[in-house]
This record gives structure tokens, sequence and C-alpha cells, in this order.
DNA sequence: GCGACGATTTCG
DNA sequence: GAAATCGTCGCT
């Protein structure tokens, strides 16, 4: 069985498009970096300034969210928790500021190097099983902030080698945010081993 | 300028 | 269940 190779000019045209189908679009595609290439098994969408309360964007523009204002296709990395990085890739057309969180992969090329990176996991799946560490499996951080993912950067972005098939794709609440439970934009391949555990959000405990 | 808190992970 | 750890952003 054979799948349409839809190119990255295909993918770079779904990425401009409306944030759902391009959250969707996304799973299966490959994300390379540092040596390391994964399979992305698991996103959220956030649609930016559109009322989701839930997106870095929705109070405007600041100096770190200033990608996402921009132009499709670019990395919207953000540090949290004063230790981890994640990743995003911003969708939509300019001004929309909205992005897709990629919340898992499986890693498919440069396992060792991973692992090397990620010394406190047990399995495999568990290399870029979330968000922050997916970002450590490949080496991501700073750096990585506003680079074009589909071209000959460090970091790229690249289509699917086979479709993932709509009835494969699961979807539920996204994780970790505050409000907007009933929103069904987390997306994940069905059945995935390499998909994060659901957490509800808990406040941190004050002291 | 200050302080609360976060699209998390890890360990106990 | 709670600590680790710090950049960001809104404003008591």
């Amino acid at each position: 069985m054979s799948y349409p190779d839809v190119g990255v000019a295909g993918l770079a045209e779904l990425l401009a498009g409306p944030v759902v189908p391009a959250a969707r679009g996304l799973l299966g595609c490959r994300l390379s970096a540092g040596g390391v290439t994964v399979r992305i098994t698991e996103v959220e969408a956030y649609a930016g300034t559109a009322g989701d309360p839930a997106s870095h964007a929705h109070r405007g523009r600041t100096p770190r969210n200033a990608v996402m204002f921009g132009p499709a296709g670019h990395a919207y990395v953000y540090f949290t928790y004063g230790m981890h990085w994640c990743v995003n890739v911003v969708t939509g057309p300019e001004g929309e500021a909205s992005a897709v969180l990629l919340r898992a992969g499986e890693v498919v090329e440069g396992v060792e190097v991973a692992r090397s990176r990620r010394t406190a996991v047990r399995r495999d799946a568990d290399l870029a099983r979330g968000p922050a560490r997916l970002c450590a499996a490949l080496g991501i951080d700073r750096t990585a902030y506003g680079r074009y993912l589909l071209g000959d950067g460090p970091v790229r972005l690249r289509p699917a080698a086979e479709p993932v098939p709509d009835a494969a794709i699961a979807a539920g609440p996204r994780v970790g945010v505050t409000g907007a439970h009933d929103v069904p934009w987390r997306f994940w391949v069905d059945g995935e081993p390499t998909v994060s555990q659901y957490r509800r959000h808990v406040p941190r405990t004050r002291r």
C-alpha cells in the first residue's frame, strides 16, 4: 500500500490553514534536531488570540510569544517551570498567533543520542513522551526559537512517511491547562505507547 | 520593582 | 504528594 506524498509544500500549506487540521496533520510527521528524529504521536492545538484562554497569545503579543504572531512553520519555543523547554509549530495566517504544541513522539533515528540526553528514562518509549521530554531528547532549547522548520536549518519538520489515517486519531481535553477542559484539542495516535499520560491540572501547592 | 505562577518532570 | 527552579507578565 502506498500513500500520496504531500511533500514539504503540502505541509506548509496545511500549517498555513486552520489550527485543528494542522494539528491533526502534524501527527506522523518527523521532527529532526541534534542528531535525533522523532515521529510525532501527540499534539495540542492552541487558537492564539481567537478566544482561547489557554493560549500563550491570548492576552496579546509579548516578547516571549512574538513569533506566534508571525508566519506559519516557525518554532515557538518556551521555557517553563524554571527548567523545561517545550516546542510549538506556528500555524495559520500572520497575526492569528495560533500554534500546535508537540507533546510526544517516537524516536526513530538517533536513539543512542536521545538516551544519552535522557538518562532518567527506563524504556525507549519514554524518551520523548511529554513536551519537555521531547525537547530534551532532541536537544531543543532557546536557540531553536523562531527557526523556520521546513527549510534546511538545524531543526527540521518533514511530512509523514506514512500519514496517520483519520480513524487512528484520538482526541481529548488538553493537558495541564487550567480552563477550557471542554475543548478536545489534544490529538494523539491511538494506541501509541509514546503518548504522554493524561494528568489533570493541579495548581502548585503554596507554602 | 515585585511576586505569583506556569502548555512539566522526577523522585519519594 | 511535593520539590526543583526561573523567566514572564500583570499589577496589590
